[in-house]
This record gives C-alpha cells, structure tokens and sequence, in this order.
DNA sequence: ATGTCCATTTTCAATGGA
C-alpha cells in the first residue's frame, strides 16, 4: 500500500497536481488537508474517474481534510468528538488493505499563530483531544496511521536554522511534547525510520523565497503503529511537488507499505 | 524586506490566515 499526505492549500487551485501525483506515483490512500472547499463543490468525480473513492469534510474559506482511497472506506468518522471543534481538521477511514485492516486518521492540526495567543491555547488542547481519539482508536484496532500536518517540527533536525526559530511556533518545547505524548501511545515517525537527505523538509514559506533558499521545516508527518512499522519500506518527501508553477506551500510525504517476500 | 499565495468581501482593493 502506497500513502501519502499533502496539504493542498485549495483543492480547487491544486486539483490537476493532485490528479497528476496520484497517477504518476501509484498511490492507493492520499490524505489531504487545506482544502478549503466545501462539502457540495467537492471534485469527488475527478477522483470517481481514475479509481478513487473520496471522503471529505470540508468548510468555507478555511481548513477542510479529505482522503482518497482505492480502497472503499468500511468505517468513516469525522472530527474530533464531543463537538469539541467547529473547525474541519480531522477525518478518518477504516480500510482492508493486502496488509490488513487499517485506520487511517488525516488531520490538519492548528498552526498557533504565535506563542500564548489564543489559537495557541487551542492548538494545545486540540493536541490533547487528538491524543485521546487515537487512545481510544488503538483499543480497536493495532494497525494503525496517523498522517497530516501536524504544524509542529519534532526535532532541531526538522528546522533550517534552529537558533533563530527557537521557542517560536512549530518548534516550541510545549509543541514538541504534544507530539511526542502522540507517539508514546505507541506510534513512530515514519521519515525517521530510514537514513534521509541533510535538510530534509515539507513546508517552506511562500514568503523570502525559502524554497529556493531551502528555509523549511518538516512538519507534515506519517506516524505508524509498531505493528506497521516493520512493513514500511520507504518514506520520503516529494519535493518537485514545490517546484511546479503555482505550487501548494507544503510537499507531499509518501510512505510504502508491504509485506517483505519470502 | 511584514518580502507570497489563497479565499473572501470590503470587489479591480483591502483583509485575515498561514
């Protein structure tokens, strides 16, 4: 099984990239954020015509997560519980894949602004809410990907320079721990299983030119349950994705997944 | 150098979000 997560920053713009993506590296699940497209003007048949499935949540203006899949969704939730958000950041599917049944919970997590302001606060108990969703989907279910952007670069290695992003948002120690609650529920970095190029990044602002300068940070991240982590083969960012003309500001991140022959 | 891109409304110009 062939994932990967992009966020788009409006479908609508980026759709013919993302048909073009799908096509040209044989992915069966992409997980998408930013959409910013509401539910009716969803392109679901764009996606009908070349073998996917959608299934989406979106708003006006802001946010919006979907995924498109190969495989038909045999369990379809939206958002996190308790109507905790009005916002549309999470979206999750239950797939029987060759390699098992497997939930796949896409999210697009709050950026914060800036430190201690509100939407700080609430990216901090958004986090925690997150924490308690894939608490309790672990109960049922062992196979496991929780994939996205997360707006939050894990280590000093996932900045271009860290001394002058330090304690800013993305990188603060509040953030990182928020990841990393996430991944003592029993998940593991995907991009970090394997040896990956210096510099290694998903998101550059579109300001100061930072992609031609490679001013990035890596916060669009696949984590996978242990009992997937050995099935994973490759992981890696596409970056020519950055290059096209009227580019998303983030790069997609595709992981391959598949019983190793015997 | 508060530098760009996107969506929306305030609509051919400004605003908010990232």
């Amino acid at each position: 099984m062939n994932i990967a997560t992009w966020n788009v920053n409006s479908l609508r713009i980026r759709l013919n990239q993302v048909l073009n993506f799908l096509d040209k590296n044989d992915i069966d699940v992409l997980c998408l954020q930013e959409t910013k497209i509401t539910d009716d003007k969803f392109p679901y048949e764009s996606f009908k015509n070349i073998g996917y499935n959608s299934y989406w949540l979106g708003q006006k203006t802001f946010n919006g997560v979907a995924i498109v899949s190969r495989y038909e969704s045999v369990r379809t939730s939206y958002n996190l519980p308790d109507n905790f958000d009005e916002q549309k950041r999470l979206i999750s599917i239950t797939i029987r894949s060759e390699i098992g049944e497997i939930c796949v919970i896409c999210v697009y997590c709050p950026n914060g602004q800036m430190i201690d302001s509100e939407k700080y606060e609430y990216k901090i108990k958004w986090f925690e809410k997150l924490t308690n969703l894939v608490k309790n989907e672990l109960l049922k279910n062992d196979q496991l990907i929780l994939i996205g952007d997360y707006n939050i670069a894990p280590n000093d290695d996932d900045v271009y320079n860290i001394e002058l992003s330090k304690n800013q948002i993305l990188t603060s120690e509040t953030e990182r721990k928020l990841f990393n609650n996430l991944v003592h529920l029993g998940l593991v970095d995907a991009f970090r299983l394997f040896e990956q190029p210096k510099n290694s990044y998903s998101w550059w602002d579109y300001r100061k030119y930072s992609f031609k300068r490679n001013i990035g940070f890596r916060i669009d991240h696949i984590l996978l349950t242990n009992s997937l982590r050995g099935l994973c083969q490759v992981c890696k960012i596409d970056k020519s994705l950055r290059e096209f003309e009227r580019p998303s500001d983030h790069a997609p991140v595709i992981a391959i997944l598949k019983h190793k022959l015997t």
